[in-house]
DNA sequence: ATTATATAGTTGCAAGTGAGACTAATATTA
DNA sequence: TAATATTAGTCTCACTTGCAACTATATAAT
């Protein structure tokens, strides 16, 4: 059995509109203590957190991680480099790629951002209970790997033939 | 007690990293289907999807939504409209606002779409029951209702003075 | 009425974007 | 090896976007 038996389309019972309408709104929210108060952008703050959380990256496992645009990345990292907020070294053993790293300003830049951030995003859940949570971002990590699934049907596909 | 009780930073469990990443990926796939075989941009559509709710709305209306800049909007309709797939008539009671209206053929298309894109939500959902999908539909508006909150700090501290 | 404010929608402009061409380096194949 | 294909990252170009200024109408205040 499906989760919607439909056949006539409500907007506001559609799921990749809801989803949509939602996340543009909560990025518009948050985006305003970085963007407003640091000078970042939606795309270097994503750099910057990615870097944070993996302390070297090169652009292209950025873009893995973050699903942007290469040449987003590529545009963001020149910003990021330029303030001096990370460094940029050609790789050993591969000198197309280059590692990438916070530098201690960028490092300091993403800690004084951090907590405003996790505030942030408590204000958001507020009203959730820890299981609701847990059920939303249960449901919303399951989403996560079926539209995976959707995005490349060769794994699908072969997956499919045992 | 707080959903989460934080103080560092995991963006795999950042609500609304993960909400973005995914409302993203979920509306790139989508609209493969109207932008590559309806050549309907993104907004075009959404005008489109909410006239065909509403039957008739003005500019304003469909601003309030869908979230879009209303720029964006008035662009949509301007291309909907050379195109022949709406029709705008000035309103009755306020000349400075314009009534729209599908034509037959923006009706014919948006029913044309109809079908491909609740079998593309269909295939999205296809692994989740239908308690999973109520648990996630509830959970998003909830988190709407109170990203609305957000946004209008004013009607929240005159609530809470109740 | 007259003036001031607010609203509906359009437009100009600067900035940001995605797609793909491109360069340089690496991997693969014969 | 040489020839071919692939990959990392940058760059260019046409297009889209968001913002603010603007026109025209409508509402409110004096």
């Amino acid at each position: 059995m499906t989760a919607t038996g439909r056949t006539d389309l409500k907007l506001q019972a559609f799921l990749p509109y809801v989803l949509n309408n939602l996340a543009e709104r909560v990025s518009a929210g948050l985006s305003g203590i970085y963007v407003d108060e640091y000078q970042l952008s939606i795309p270097e703050w994503r750099v910057i957190a990615n870097l944070a959380e993996h302390s070297t990256l090169n652009a292209r496992q950025i873009v893995e991680f973050t699903t942007m645009e290469k040449s987003k990345v590529s545009r963001a990292v020149g910003n990021l480099s330029e303030r001096g907020l990370i460094t940029q070294r050609r790789a050993e053993g591969d000198s197309r790629a280059k590692d990438l790293t916070l530098t201690e300003e960028g490092l300091a830049l993403y800690r004084s951002i951090v907590p405003r951030v996790l505030d942030w995003e408590r204000e958001l859940l507020a009203e959730m209970t820890p299981g609701e949570y847990r059920d939303l971002m249960y449901l919303l990590e399951k989403l996560g790997n079926r539209i995976h699934v959707l995005e490349s049907p060769d794994v699908a596909r072969v997956a499919g033939d045992y």
